[in-house]
RNA sequence: CGGGGCGUAGCUCAGGACGGUUAGAGCGCGCGGUUUGGGACCGCGAGGCCGGCGGUUCAAGUCCGCCCGCCCCGACCA
């Protein structure tokens, strides 16, 4: 427990892996490319489950579960998905001690056996549309690997909806997008760019793919969570199709829209800080540590006795009383400050006497973030600290990407912006020119704002055609 | 899959070029005591197939070969 967090400025994604390590949020498994989660990890992520479940309940939808293994056949049958994801397939050929009949996949995602499905509860117009989504795990086999980033397996949401119109699924595949972003920005205290993925990074088997784009605390971007409008690619492949109200046969349209444990891997980094985590106090598994301190037996009694008094108080907040005696308090406050428990409240002695607390904020370092408060005052002064430090945090986050963005004109400007930060520049729309971007500068084309901020046509950045949109290039994770 | 690095105590590592009794340190862990407002200290103690297999040798943690695993950097991805 010793062993300290490399810094940032040293070697970023060591720090993000001590990060973890140390404050055990995860660890690595025996198997190369898996991950374990451990209890503070996993609770972390059931906090940022609820908050997207919570939403798609209320935009909705309902929750089902479909099987792991998907016949191999499956994925063959849309020409774009199987391409897309052949590569990356764990096939499943022996059960039982026998070969099977028909490989097995572990699903890399279920647009097909939820296509399949679809196509048997869907009759009439007066089916749809259907709005299910799923807890699952998937599995991608990843060259290269990254805690909570990009594993092998990993936990996800992938909601999967079927409609009569192209409209409604296009509006369902905005709406998502939406619910998205106001779990990002509300939630995990992290503003996102919502856009349009490029023809090149849209999904395999979409007509158009939607993201959130997100920036890390090394200025790299991170997608944070898809949607995606499918057309009727999925619904032709797999004979999803319903009688309208003129009794005339028409193929569904189809969306899919997923977040993964990926963007826990975007709290840690849009957030951290050398000393380690500092989580958002609306996903924190503790919003606030007390740390009781004592010298004597008299004491510990006189203070454990308020502490219990505080602890009451504080209905509704998630606090955890860390009255272990083998640690000293300083060792505690580097202890939960590492594990970036977003609210500390220190009661000793002096503050016993006096009736008060310290109140030390994870996000503002030192002594600047200490106060004193009132015991009395703790009830209101406590959730009203809370959600100051949420705001704050996605302020410094949103200040922090809008301090590292770029509008480069000329091509030499852009591939200094880059290295520097995100680039939003002028795209023709050829992917020849996001080519040249992409093996030249090792930057991406993130998205293409939804918001493109009012500017009209101006010339693409790179071969100066004209173009009447801007793209976020970056480099990404 | 290419390049680089590393496998010795739970963790971080020394030892290794030059083979030689019982393999070390710090941290952590257990017990006892003193401590406790920013990572306290003392004493005692437990803990090792030195990644695996094979070779050289009277003798291998150390030399040689093969294999395995992990981490970091590049080509694909939520």
């Amino acid at each position: 427990m010793a062993k300290k967090i490399t810094p940032r400025s040293k070697d970023y994604s060591r720090w993000y892996t001590d990060v973890i390590q140390r404050a055990e949020l995860a660890d690595y498994s025996p198997v190369k490319g898996c991950m374990v989660v451990r209890p503070y990890g996993y609770a972390l992520w059931e906090n940022i489950r609820d908050g997207l479940d919570r939403r798609f309940k209320a935009t909705g939808h309902v929750n089902a579960y479909f099987p792991l293994f998907i016949p191999m056949s499956f994925l063959q049958k849309e020409a774009e998905h199987v391409e897309g994801f052949s590569p990356e397939l764990a096939v499943v050929t022996y059960g039982g001690g026998k070969k099977l009949e028909e490989p097995l996949v572990v699903r890399p995602t279920s647009e097909t056996i939820i296509g399949h499905m679809y196509a048997q509860w869907i009759q009439s117009y007066r089916d749809l549309p259907i709005l299910i989504n799923q807890w699952a795990n998937v599995v991608r086999w990843e060259m290269r690997t990254r805690l909570f980033l990009r594993t092998t397996e990993f936990l996800w949401q992938e909601g999967h909806t079927a409609h009569a119109t192209y409209e409604e699924a296009q509006e369902e595949t905005l709406r998502m997008l939406n619910v998205y972003a106001d779990f990002a920005e509300n939630d995990a205290a992290i503003p996102v760019i919502k856009g349009r993925k490029s023809e090149s990074e849209k999904f395999a088997g979409a007509d158009t793919s939607y993201t959130i784009e997100a920036m890390m605390g090394d200025k790299r971007a991170l997608q944070a969570g898809t949607s995606h409008n499918l057309g009727q690619n999925f619904a032709k492949a797999f004979d999803i199709k319903y009688l309208d109200r003129n009794n005339e046969l028409q193929y569904c349209w189809t969306t899919s829209w997923g977040v993964s444990w990926r963007i826990l891997g975007a709290v840690i980094m849009v957030h951290g800080d050398d000393q380690g985590l500092i989580l958002p106090p609306k996903l924190a598994p503790f919003q606030v540590v007390i740390v009781p301190i004592w010298r004597n037996e008299d004491e510990k009694a006189q203070v454990l006795k308020a502490t219990e008094k505080v602890k009451a108080t504080l209905a509704g907040v998630r606090v955890k009383v860390d009255d272990r005696e083998e640690y000293s308090p300083g060792w505690k406050f580097n202890e939960w400050e590492m594990r970036g428990v977003p609210l500390r409240i220190e009661i000793g002695p002096r503050d016993v006497a006096q009736d008060q607390v310290v109140l030390a904020r994870r996000d503002v370092a030192g002594r600047e973030g200490k106060s004193v408060a009132p015991m009395m005052a703790l009830a209101q002064r406590v959730p009203q600290m809370l959600t100051t430090i949420q705001t704050d945090m996605l302020d410094r986050a949103r200040q922090y990407q809008k301090a590292n963005t770029f509008q480069p004109a000329t091509y030499e400007e852009l591939k200094t912006a880059v290295v520097n930060g995100f680039a939003l520049a002028y795209w023709c729309g050829d992917a020849e020119c996001e080519d040249k971007v992409k093996d030249e500068t090792k930057a991406t084309i993130r998205c293409i704002p939804l918001d493109q901020g009012g500017v009209g046509p101006g010339r693409c950045v790179v071969c100066g055609k004209e173009a009447t949109e801007r793209a976020v290039f970056a480099r990404a994770y």
